[in-house]
DNA sequence: GATTGATCATGC
DNA sequence: GCATGATCAATC
């Protein structure tokens, strides 16, 4: 794709198709050289900008902006997630998923979580560069399209519901980002000042920071492994 | 070197 | 404070 192409595409995609062309089209492509024809300052590191890489891939595929919590592409039913891998394809980071309800979470079930909902249908696109690598010579990899496996879906049900259940049962203080065998809870906050009510060992209401979900490295290792390297 | 708890920017 | 986008960095 030429940059001109690539720049009459600015728009929404229309289609799922669309929106996986325009996506294999930036592989290839550095930070950047994506950042300089958008028009968008690189950063020297991501200690202030860390999320600069996924409102960067944001712009250039026509996301939606906004903070619902919402898929990035809700009439399409695709959530985008960037992901920093090494090269070994082996991912930097755990990816973060959505913060997780701690009040009026009763009866909630799986199907309906935002985690289920944002999970059903990720495009990955896998950024390459390590830390030491400057953020704007990082190079965009080849974009995956995945929907959870059955027994991907049956490993994230199970720690979905586990967390919750100690949520719900006043034992979010017990909980570490040990727990769960894909998933995991850990502090999602501005810092460790912020606070949110949750329900306490007593039935009780405490306050405590807020948590967010997260993906552990090994499953989404597995998960690119499995479409790139088999 | 991997992991876990802490943190940064932004909009509303 | 909560939602989006995540990575940092002290500690194991």
């Amino acid at each position: 794709m030429s940059h001109h192409t690539f720049f009459q595409s600015m728009s929404r995609p229309a289609n799922l198709v669309e929106l996986l062309a325009r996506a294999e089209g930036l592989a290839g492509w550095s930070l950047r050289e994506l950042a300089e024809h958008l028009g968008v300052a690189v950063p020297e590191n991501l200690r202030r900008d860390k999320g600069w890489i996924g409102q960067l891939l944001e712009l250039a595929l026509g996301a939606s902006a906004g903070s619902k919590p919402e898929q990035d592409f809700p009439e399409l039913g695709v959530e985008l997630k960037t992901i920093p891998i090494d090269r070994q394809g082996k991912p930097l980071e755990t990816t973060f998923i959505s913060v997780a309800p701690l009040m009026g979470i009763s009866g909630l079930r799986w199907e309906d979580s935002n985690v289920c909902n944002k999970l059903s249908c990720v495009l990955w696109i896998p950024i390459l560069g390590e830390r030491s690598i400057a953020p704007g010579e990082r190079m965009i990899g080849q974009p995956l399209l995945w929907r959870p496996s059955a027994q991907e879906a049956t490993l994230l049900r199970q720690d979905w519901e586990e967390i919750m259940e100690l949520i719900s049962l006043g034992q979010i203080q017990t909980i570490n980002a040990r727990l769960g065998q894909v998933l995991q809870l850990r502090p999602k906050a501005a810092n460790s000042k912020a606070l949110t009510q949750a329900i306490g060992p007593n039935g009780d209401i405490i306050m405590t920071l807020p948590r967010g979900f997260y993906l552990k490295i090994d499953f989404t290792r597995a998960l690119l492994a499995q479409h790139f390297m088999l």
